[in-house]
DNA sequence: TCGAATAGTTACCGACCGGTCACACCTATG
DNA sequence: CATAGGTGTGACCGGTCGGTAACTATTCGA
């Protein structure tokens, strides 16, 4: 029979998603004890401080991050192209289905004392997807790779944070097709682009 | 000789200071009263709760930035393409200036109870900014206004809350250079759209 | 000059916060 | 069976939170 999760799991678990419901400040360390069917004592011997607990969700969902651009990588093996293709469809799908943006942006966002141990892990990832997706933007042989890939980045994060703020009819609605022009104005004849930016032909 | 402003305004703009610099979870009435030089009575004889202040400050912030698009406007008179150049300039500039993001996107990420007061507060406002941004796309003659407005919204929250996240060195240092790219391929010849979607020639 | 409105002061309330304590419990392994 | 390590329980701590009561001081217009 399938036994429960250690408690330290059902932990990280639940303040994941505690926190993402309400907010970091917004949930009590005895109601996430309580969620994950356990007690605060055993969640304070594993974890020394709720600043700690917050670090190992992001930690958390970070590698939950790590996993999907594996995936991705060998769901399109050796075409860069379609796999940029497939990361904005992807992008597309995560901003439908999740109701709260980005879990370690929000982090940022809410977390806003200089020295909290959580500043270091969001930066870690933020700057491991963004190398990722610039890989993919030189791979794919676009003409400004670092340009596309930071604008997708842009892109990804104001939708997630316009959704939170207008609702799902509100700019990000246009997510996917803003990536595409974006994708398609740098692909191959960088036409449109000479007179914003000189190229060498 | 110059009068110290009333109670009510001085509590009014150091909220909104401390809030931008402590989140809104993070500083409690009484250092605004404090900070705004007087106490928590006054504050709660004109704010009948925090929750109304936090969206009195909301709404002192979006009608200043109702009057950065009157001088936007002003500053070129129908020419509409150099108020979208001014527009992105402005935004970069800001975006340089402001250590912390939009207040009122910070304030949709950190308010995630649905029903609080000041989302409805939030919505308008970034209603109204998407209605102006779009008109002045379409007015300057663009092939696709809702598009590009939209995707101006969604880079200028993505910078915002990506300098938060990753810092200055991050995505956010592309903006202004996005902007024009997303500008030059939306003007006038549609070329490098056309893959993306099917504009009537 | 009087009176009403506004502003300041101090103390207080109940609730909740993050974090700790002492102690009982369960279970697995030797 | 004994022991040890992870787990559960409930009470407790000091601090802070949003919000209120009662009272005094100041301002300002009629």
């Amino acid at each position: 029979m399938q036994a429960r999760q250690a408690p330290r799991d059902r932990i990280v678990s639940m303040a994941c998603e505690l926190f993402r419901q309400h907010g970091i400040r917004g949930i009590g360390v005895d109601a996430i004890a309580e969620a994950a069917e356990t007690n605060k004592m055993t969640l304070y011997r594993h974890f020394g401080s709720k600043d700690d607990l917050v670090c190992e969700t992001l930690r958390y969902t970070s590698e939950k991050a790590a996993a999907f651009w594996d995936q991705l990588e060998a769901s399109h093996p050796n075409d860069p192209m379609a796999q940029l293709q497939g990361w904005v469809k992807a992008r597309a799908q995560c901003l439908a289905d999740n109701k709260y943006g980005c879990d370690l942006a929000n982090a940022a966002v809410e977390l806003k004392e200089q020295g909290h141990p959580a500043h270091v892990v969001i930066e870690n990832f933020k700057l491991a997807q963004r190398r990722r997706l610039e890989k993919l933007c030189r791979d794919a042989g676009v003409s400004e790779p670092e340009l596309l890939s930071d604008t997708l980045s842009m892109l990804m994060e104001g939708a997630q944070v316009s959704k939170l703020a207008t609702g799902s009819e509100g700019p990000s609605m246009r997510f996917m097709r803003a990536c595409e022009a974006a994708i398609a104005s740098f692909h191959q004849p960088a036409t449109a682009l000479e007179t914003a930016s000189q190229v060498p032909a």
